[in-house]
RNA sequence: GCCCGCUUGGUGGAAUCGGUAGACACGACAGACUUAAAAUCUGUUGGCUUUACGGCCGUGCUGGUUCGAGUCCGGCAGCGGGCACCA
């Protein structure tokens, strides 16, 4: 079989829709589609996952393209980030230089791929075009009280001088330094996403297109919940410690109090060595929640003792323990060892009395010897609340306290502020000014951009902007004393969190985006990510979209209309004799075993993960392009799995998507010849009569699975279709028209997964079209031929299937019964005897019950 | 630790509303073509059992609801994502 040459296809493709600006997005035009994969950081090269998430949203604007709406699909990079600062300290590179070269390289790449996209509309966030409209958006969330200073804590390298990252903190020490890492205020910015709680709380409702995990997600991340600060005080009464609890129903089985190293009391205890000992200790846990939760529970006893307001005579110990969290509700908490699970651990650590207040329902099972009891029950030994079930107990604990004045119900969010200040070079500067005289004070707006300088150096620990020997010295735009400019640069989910309204109007000048133009295309109908992004990066874009609207930029409030996350690209591993990992491209099969390519020697293959650099199982994009082509890469990563799911990466199943193009572009190769004058459908037989029933059916069945996103079942059924119509003949004038007919559906059909080769066999098809393959349409299916007058029943006797039956559509019930019963393999079972009772489900199945 | 998912043949997956489990593909095996190989084409392919017809088992494990469970409910196990300065 001859192959077809997608080198020359694809570029003779891609080059004729750049030239007819084919993707263009149509401003203020009616019926819109706006389409959208989430913004690429611009590490290097593309990897599969881009290459996965890119075609996904380049089939659903293609489609919405054939069905006539004007699309628009745009791209552009999340430029400012760490990576670029690492390669610039191992490298000996300049961040700038270093992202704009990746990004010149994944151009190309995507370019390569044949994806719609409208080039004119890419945006880059380093460029100044860009990040001047992001310090005049941080100036505007500044005058309407959306941004704001305050101290927060940072995980510190006190040998590199410098903040790290969570993700930089291996093991309580510092990633690049190995030094135990300590906890350090800093004065940083924060935005007031807690401003919109509860709206964006309320919002999930409205987000029906989102996936149900990733709305449950946030609304946990919000996390409102409803409980009461209670205070608790030294039985002399000259210290009141407040508490946050959700639980005050368990306030009969306190034992103990538990406060953050943070606590202003144990701040006040730091005169204490052992306190001083175990305040710095716990320093070195970091910032980040999981390290607080998992970490083995230690605290220390402070000597202080406190009463509950609901029992004045029983004293309880204050502890200072590592696990309990300064940012949320008071950096204190009350300690039910019987009914919970983080303080039975350390009630068990301390010999601390376990005092149960939960009696279990009767089918609950508790062993307090053993675990705390977390389940469902009637309060005891709780005076008043004796008898009383959990939720009662707790409206009327709450009640008590707010009638001894002894605290407040609250409904408090585990939601925080959004701390935007980073520390370091590569990021948008924040534009504000500090002066002596006159404090904090914005840039004026037409001293905007507050631009970088390019002339940096990493060569001294923690940042370069810092260090910089003129750039921070600036006169007071106030007064015109001497003063200096803020060294912090923005968050890089700041610049992610308002790129889809930039797209809109990407060479705006006067603001951020037009915001007519943007409202027309605004929201996005359909957005494309990893499920990583599901809380942060969402939860920040809702947010903006609010606090800009809130500012006047907008009139929308969701951003993301509808939401799809797709899985990760999976591949084997493989490890050499010596236990390395190995690139897939070394590795060869023989038989069942694997062996190295060059030396032959044997290769364990160990589980299917996630493509990473670190395990060495990818497969690089650029080579499955260079050897079968985009449209090959295209179809195989949109056939083999749900795009929800994890998608296992295959050379044999690529190598199957290979044969296949080639198989249908060579009955193409065959056909078009005999395609002579008009050839009218000949339905006559019932091999020309059913395939083209056939035809119907999978244009109705692509299309719903199209618009349902199954886009590996719509392969299966475009498959199912070819294996029909390869099997015609050319030279058969009975079956030409039909062929014909089918091989225009097909490809059809298979253009917005296969752009190119589609393309091409369009034009052999109908010869000399006057509209692109997309211009020309969607296949509408004829409704008549989609119904089947004759369904086969299964038939059951006693659940499990013993027949069938071949009988007309909605056949009556009593015939059904009459004929099931006669049947062989029911009467075998069935031994003369009448049955009980005969179930008929309408076309599908009957069972016989006896 | 907490929150959220996932688990179906040798493999990826299909089964849309509780109604015939395994569509479609990959791999494997057999055959055709070929001096041969590759490529291509045709056929078989969940497991056990039976000469055959057939029978039994089978959707991570376990218990339940139902005429009927991959699908619903309870418990358990394994794997993955997120946990606020990676993006």
């Amino acid at each position: 079989m001859e192959k077809y040459n997608f080198r020359i296809i694809e570029k003779k493709w891609q080059a004729f829709w750049e030239k007819e600006g084919l993707f263009a997005g149509k401003d203020n035009r009616e019926k819109k589609y706006y389409v959208l994969e989430m913004l690429p950081y611009p590490s290097g090269r593309l990897h599969m996952g881009h290459v996965r998430n890119y075609t996904i949203g380049d089939v659903i604007a293609r489609y919405k393209k054939s069905l006539g709406f004007n699309v628009l699909h745009p791209i552009g990079w999340d430029a400012f980030g760490l990576p670029a600062e690492n390669a610039a300290i191992e490298r000996n590179t300049h961040p700038a230089h270093w992202t704009r070269e990746n990004i010149h390289a994944m151009r190309s790449q995507l370019q390569s791929l044949g994806f719609s996209y409208d080039w004119d509309r890419e945006v880059s966030t380093c460029d100044e075009e860009y990040y001047l409209q992001e310090q005049r958006i941080f100036l505007d969330f500044l005058k309407h009280d959306l941004a704001y200073r305050k101290e927060s804590t940072v995980n510190w390298d006190p040998l590199e001088q410098t903040v790290l990252a969570n993700e930089q903190v291996v093991d309580g020490c510092g990633w690049r330094s190995g030094v135990p890492i300590e906890k350090k205020k800093l004065s940083q910015w924060f935005l007031k996403i807690t401003d919109f709680a509860e709206d964006l709380l309320n919002g999930l409702d409205q987000l029906k297109e989102w996936p149900e995990k990733v709305v449950t997600m946030q609304r946990n991340w919000i996390g409102k919940s409803f409980g009461a600060n209670i205070h608790f005080k030294t039985p002399d009464g000259s210290m009141t410690i407040p508490i946050f609890t959700t639980c005050p129903h368990t306030l009969f089985g306190a034992s103990f109090l538990v406060i953050a190293a943070e606590h202003p009391v144990s701040q006040s205890l730091k005169n204490k060595p052992e306190i001083a000992a175990f305040i710095a200790e716990c320093a070195h846990l970091g910032t980040s929640e999981k390290a607080l939760e998992t970490v083995e529970k230690k605290g220390i006893d402070t000597g202080i003792r406190v009463v509950s307001p609901f029992e004045p005579d029983r004293e309880i110990p204050v502890y200072i323990a590592n696990y309990v969290v300064a940012d949320y509700g008071t950096g204190a908490v009350f300690g039910c060892p019987a009914h919970d699970a983080r303080d039975f651990e350390f009630a068990t650590l301390y010999n601390l009395p376990i005092h149960q207040v939960i009696e279990p329902l009767a089918h609950e099972s508790m062993d307090l010897s053993k675990e705390a009891f977390l389940g469902d029950g009637h309060m005891i030994h709780s005076q008043f609340l004796n008898g009383l079930t959990i939720e009662e107990a707790k409206k009327k604990a709450i009640d008590q306290i707010e009638s001894l004045s002894a605290g407040h119900r609250v409904t408090t969010y585990r939601l925080r502020d959004w701390g935007v200040s980073r520390q370091r070079y590569w990021g948008c500067p924040v534009p504000i000014i500090y002066c002596d005289a006159c404090g904090t004070v914005p840039v004026p707006l037409g001293d905007l951009p507050i631009r970088l300088p390019e002339d940096i150096s990493f060569d001294k620990p923690g940042n370069p902007l810092v260090h910089h020997s003129t750039w921070s010295k600036v006169d007071c735009p106030s007064c015109g004393a001497k003063a200096r400019r803020e060294t912090d640069t923005l968050d890089t989910f700041f610049e992610s969190s308002w790129y889809f309204f930039r797209y809109c109007t990407p060479h705006y000048a006067k603001g951020p985006f037009d915001a007519k133009i943007a409202d027309s295309w605004c929201p996005v109908d359909q957005y494309i990510g990893g499920v990583e992004h599901a809380v942060l990066h969402l939860l920040y874009a809702r947010f903006f979209t609010r606090a800009l609207k809130k500012c006047g930029y907008t009139t929308i409030e969701e951003p993301f209309k509808a939401l799809m996350t797709q899985g990760m690209v999976c591949h084997e591993t493989y490890k050499d004799a010596a236990g390395k990992w190995m690139f897939p491209e070394d590795v060869q099969k023989q038989g069942s075993n694997y062996i190295h390519a060059l030396t032959k020697d044997p290769v364990t293959a160990g589980p299917s993960e996630k493509m990473s650099k670190s395990k060495k199982n990818v497969v690089d994009p650029e080579h499955i392009i260079q050897e079968y082509g985009a449209d090959v890469a295209r179809f195989f990563v949109m056939s083999d799995s749900p795009p929800e799911k994890d998608l296992d990466w295959s050379d044999a199943g690529v190598q199957g998507v290979w044969r296949y193009l080639n198989r249908f572009h060579q009955c193409v190769q065959n056909a078009v010849s005999h395609f002579t004058g008009p050839q009218p459908l000949d339905v006559s037989s019932r091999k020309t009569e059913s395939t083209h029933r056939l035809i119907h059916k999978t244009i109705q069945w692509v299309t719903d699975d199209f618009e349902r996103y199954h886009f590996n079942k719509a392969i299966a059924r475009i498959r199912e279709l070819s294996n029909a119509l390869f099997a015609l003949s050319p030279e058969n004038p009975q079956e030409i028209g039909v062929l014909r007919f089918g091989l225009q559906t097909l490809t059809q059909l298979l253009a917005p997964i296969v752009p190119h080769v589609a393309e091409e066999i369009w034009q052999e098809i109908v010869q000399n079209p006057s509209k692109t393959i997309l211009e020309a349409g969607w296949p509408k299916a004829d409704p008549a031929l989609l119904q089947e007058d004759t369904v086969v029943l299964g038939v059951q006797v006693n659940g499990k299937l013993r027949a069938e039956l071949t009988i007309a559509k909605d056949a009556p019930q009593v015939s059904i019964e009459a004929l099931v019963i006669e049947l062989e393999g029911v009467q075998k079972y069935l031994e003369g005897a009448t049955p009980k009772k005969i179930i008929v489900i309408q076309n599908r199945i009957v069972n016989v019950v006896i």
